[in-house]
RNA sequence: CGGAGUGUAGCGCAGUCUGGUAGCGCACCUGGUUUGGGACCAGGGGGUCGAAGGUUCGAGUCCUUUCACUCCGACCA
């Protein structure tokens, strides 16, 4: 490609909402271009170069593991998302709405429903499985809040796969296979990564497990051990048990006056007593489908905080609201001074692990101004779960040591579906035994648009991208310092010819330019290697630049072509 | 959804308080000089001032309504 030719808008001047490196860079490079709606983005040739390097990465390993590729329609008839439940469940992300003839549509967010009433068109025996289709299309989620350049847009590239099978080993193996065959996607995109356990958010399903890009911008807060390999996403991470090395407060049940003690900060202070001991309750409106709402009461210990994705499944909500102090008056509830016990009637009280047969702890006495001490939840039968967030310092629970918090960008998820979709929509095989059975289900994301975002988060510098050898758009760039100066206009037209001949991908920069302007440019831009062209050539000399630290080489002009076949 | 702000040339912005010929920088076009780190000189093109309504002799500016976008928060495979 000849630059004098090339649609590449690059800019000096940074748009002022980008405040991440690969959303500057991506913009000022002339990759992307904002369409002036909110997460919606034009990917201009040197973009889609990229995109379509990272396409072809995904789809060449996955056609290795004996998965296929398909293509769905984008527009999602209503109908399919009622059968599965997930009109409602999905929210207002999915957009809706209505054709000529009144019928509801949906612009696809994820295409579980729409694939399996594929499957299901076109499988019936246990002989024509397992299977496992993909595709690599446009998806689109009405985010709340759109931001970051291609790292949250509304309109993204994803590739999304399902696979079906006549058993959960089966699915596992598959499942399995798909961990590898994602480890060696982002291995070749030149990503560190780690593989994290995760919540199954919406998709529904058990056992799923996130690919993290880990940089500092990222989105998702992912607790680590750096003794083993455990590592888990915040929402779903969980911990060895936790102890406490201060005494146990001893007293008698008693309702005990505490004026104007509402924090665990300054209740620990009142008693003398560590958080650990004391009972945060959390009121929370729990929101499911058709409008149906109740209050719920969240407790847990005092040194822990509540996580509100594990609090949210566990009572198994579409959404957890916050509830104003008026409507907890209402209600009967005493902000600051909320308990576990003896609550009002209809509040649901969901109880977290930790306080399972807990024998004496302080609590908050549903009355202004009032806490319990003495409190005793020996078998108290309430609803246990893991409701606490677990927090930098708290034990690994493979290993034993102690666990950090880092961030991630997730790129990648995977999940264990079970028949999850595959009963409701109906998808069935007969077995070898002529009976009819659910198929087993997986189903496996990767946001291919949000990987660029991510390869520029890790790899960039204060003067522009720097991609990484299979992602970049061209394998190497020829600058013509002065294209008036004959003798390296035809030098760098003849290793231009030359080095396509070697199969290169080269973009050859002949723009009537001032040396700076263009340098400038190779740096936003990022192609790995560059051969500049420039005063030494009366002494037959090139120089050889790599991108990454921007070190350079004089090399005889005769032999850079050997070099760059060498070296790249 | 709560709080704060912004809509004026392709991009970034001034002008709005105090109504009176639509401005600046970058980018773009023409000519010339320049060519190792985003050059310089001269000339030039480009605008329903987010939209609708109102006040006025006259509205980018004042009033009303509305739409969009951005940031912080809440929220979010």
């Amino acid at each position: 490609m000849r630059f004098s030719k090339f649609l590449v808008p690059t800019t000096k001047e940074t748009p002022n909402d980008a405040t991440l490196a690969s959303h500057i860079y991506l913009i000022r490079g002339g990759f992307i271009q904002s369409v002036g709606g909110s997460g919606l983005y034009n990917f201009l040739p040197l973009g889609k170069k990229v995109l379509d390097k990272v396409h072809r990465i995904v789809k060449e390993e996955l056609d290795n593991a004996g998965c296929q590729e398909v293509s769905l329609s984008f527009v999602t008839p209503a109908t399919l998302w009622q059968q599965s439940g997930r009109f409602e469940k999905y929210g207002k992300e999915l957009l809706r709405f209505k054709d000529r003839k009144e019928n509801d549509f949906v612009l696809g967010p994820t295409h579980e429903e729409m694939m399996v009433n594929l499957v299901k068109q076109t499988v019936q025996s246990y002989k024509q499985l397992p299977l496992n289709l993909y595709q690599i299309n446009l998806k689109f989620r009405d985010e709340i809040r759109p931001r970051f350049g291609l790292m949250r847009g509304r309109e993204f590239l994803m590739k999304d796969g399902y696979s079906f099978h006549v058993s959960t080993e089966d699915m596992q193996r598959e499942f399995a296979l798909m961990e590898e065959t994602y480890k060696k996607i982002f291995a070749r995109l030149g990503l560190a990564f780690k593989v994290v356990e995760a919540d199954s958010g919406a998709i529904g399903g058990s056992g799923s497990k996130e690919f993290m890009v880990l940089a500092e911008s990222g989105e998702d807060t992912i607790v680590v051990c750096d003794a083993c390999e455990y590592g888990a996403n915040i929402e779903a991470a969980t911990r060895k048990e936790k102890t406490c090395e201060a005494e146990a407060p001893e007293a008698e049940f008693a309702r005990f006056y505490t004026p104007d003690v509402k924090t665990i900060e300054a209740l620990s202070g009142y008693f003398r007593v560590d958080p650990y001991y004391l009972v945060k309750t959390v009121a929370k409106r729990a929101l499911y489908d058709e409008g149906r709402s109740e209050v719920v009461l969240f407790a847990l210990r005092g040194s822990d905080e509540l996580q509100e994705v594990k609090a949210c499944n566990a009572v198994d909500a579409n959404d957890l609201a916050d509830i104003s102090e008026e409507e907890l008056a209402q209600i009967g509830l005493a902000a600051g001074f909320m308990g576990p016990v003896n609550v009002p009637k209809g509040v649901r009280v969901v109880l977290d692990s930790t306080l399972k047969d807990a024998p004496s702890v302080i609590c908050g006495a549903n009355e202004k101004d009032y806490h319990l001490i003495g409190v005793s939840f020996a078998e108290k039968q309430a609803e246990y779960f893991d409701l606490a967030a677990v927090q930098e310092g708290d034990l690994c629970p493979c290993c034993g040591k102690p666990m950090r918090y880092t961030k991630g960008i997730e790129v990648g998820h995977i999940f264990q579906l079970g028949t999850r979709y595959s009963e409701p929509l109906g998808a069935t095989f007969l077995d070898e035994n002529g009976k009819i059975q659910p198929m087993i289900m997986g189903t496996y994301g990767i946001g291919v648009s949000r990987l660029l975002a991510a390869i520029i988060e890790q790899h960039h510098d204060e003067k522009g991208c720097i991609w990484t050898k299979e992602s970049a758009p061209f394998d190497l760039q020829i600058i013509v310092s002065n294209t008036k100066d004959e003798e390296q206009r035809a030098a760098g037209e003849m290793l231009y010819e030359k080095l396509k001949a070697q199969g290169k991908e080269v973009l050859l920069d002949d723009r009537k330019e001032r040396f700076g302007f263009k340098m400038k440019d190779y740096e936003l831009m990022g192609v790995p290697y560059a051969i500049v062209i420039g005063k030494k050539l009366q002494e037959g000399l090139v120089e050889f630049v790599c991108r990454e630290g921007m070190q350079s080489e004089d090399i005889l002009i005769d032999t850079i072509a050997d070099i760059v076949s060498q070296r790249i």
